[in-house]
DNA sequence: TCTTGTGAAATGCTTCACAGCA
DNA sequence: TGCTGTGAAGCATTTCACAAGA
């Protein structure tokens, strides 16, 4: 969030304050005073941090200082919109291959990124030098795709099944599940007792 | 969460301890205790609690006593596959209604249920109930479509764009905001340092 | 004078421990 | 005996308040 403000800025100005941050970003600025101090930065008092140190160091601690060559595995609706979002629109992780298990789409491609077969994984996982795997495959399927994965070496996954997916404590699993916050949505309807 | 284990388990068995529920969902059995006393559902200690008491309780909490109709807007990649998941997927959620302002896409339909112009929104609101509303639209246009949707009656918003948006305080908008999802992932690629 | 950097206080959330009831 | 229900304790996070530095 703080590199998507900074980004904004980066072009007006040289220095920005921990209180422009937070009416920015909806923080409060002592949160973020505590977060830059955790991760080195260090501003100027009287003054503010200044933006391009800032940019450099978030992108260091986050490890986006290059990019990150990732996958989506699934082809499906999802999967494929999905890719195509992360494709035009993030420059940090760049998604060099989707895979699926369908025939008839395996060898076609997405906005140029090439779908492969779930059984190629590991060789093209290592060619290419991916790191992180979006899951948007069949609830029945997230498993078995994760356990390939790791195998061939991917240890970082954002997971759309709404499946508890498990593995070795050093994966790391971040999962959006979107029936969920669908459905936590209905609590904030408003005037649910009317006909 | 709890709905959804309750669900598998609900042909096998009467009841569940907070124990078990613990087990297969990984929250704490006292959190669990505490969630279900908070909601007014009430156990039989020795035994445990009824499940068909504790989904009719929690739906009811939730507002998921009947079906909540809503809609999709944006009708590009993102907000098609998004309504071919709710539409396939939620039972509890109805997607009765796309919205674009694409004339291309207008008058078509996805999966049966019609795309609509976004200026229809308030009679379309209106005559399907629509009360919640999925925003897959570009940055620029998210503020507006809120705007619209707002006056139109709808106060629960699932907005996939990565902007923050201004609304009254008793409109709720929950954010899911896959570039920073994505982003964060890179923190947990192991071995950043490897050349 | 303005803003950082940070211990201390306050607040909120989770876990513990056990009384109470089927 | 087994499991719920819940105050109390423990732990974590956020906010406050202010000293210190440009």
């Amino acid at each position: 969030m703080y590199l998507r403000v900074l980004a904004e800025l980066a072009g007006r100005q040289r220095e920005i304050t921990s209180a422009e941050l937070a009416r920015r970003t909806g923080y409060s600025s002592e949160q973020i005073r505590k977060d830059f101090a955790c991760f080195g930065a260090l501003g100027t008092r009287g003054v503010g941090y200044r933006i391009d140190v800032l940019q450099r160091q978030i992108r260091s601690v986050l490890g986006l200082d290059r990019p990150v060559p990732a996958a989506v595995i699934g082809a499906g609706n999802l999967g494929t919109a999905l890719a195509r979002y992360s494709i035009l629109q993030d420059r940090d992780i760049q998604v060099l291959a989707l895979f699926d298990v369908d025939p008839r789409r395996v060898g076609t491609e997405i906005e140029g990124v090439a779908i492969h077969h779930a059984e190629e994984m590991p060789s093209v996982v290592r060619r290419l030098g991916i790191r992180i795997a979006i899951v948007a495959v069949p609830p029945p399927a997230a498993q078995g795709v994760v356990d390939t994965a790791v195998e061939a070496g991917i240890t970082a996954f954002l997971n759309f099944s709404p499946v508890k997916i498990q593995a070795a404590e050093w994966v790391h699993i971040q999962n959006i599940d979107l029936s969920l916050e669908l459905q936590s949505l209905a609590y904030y309807v408003s005037a649910r007792s009317l006909p």
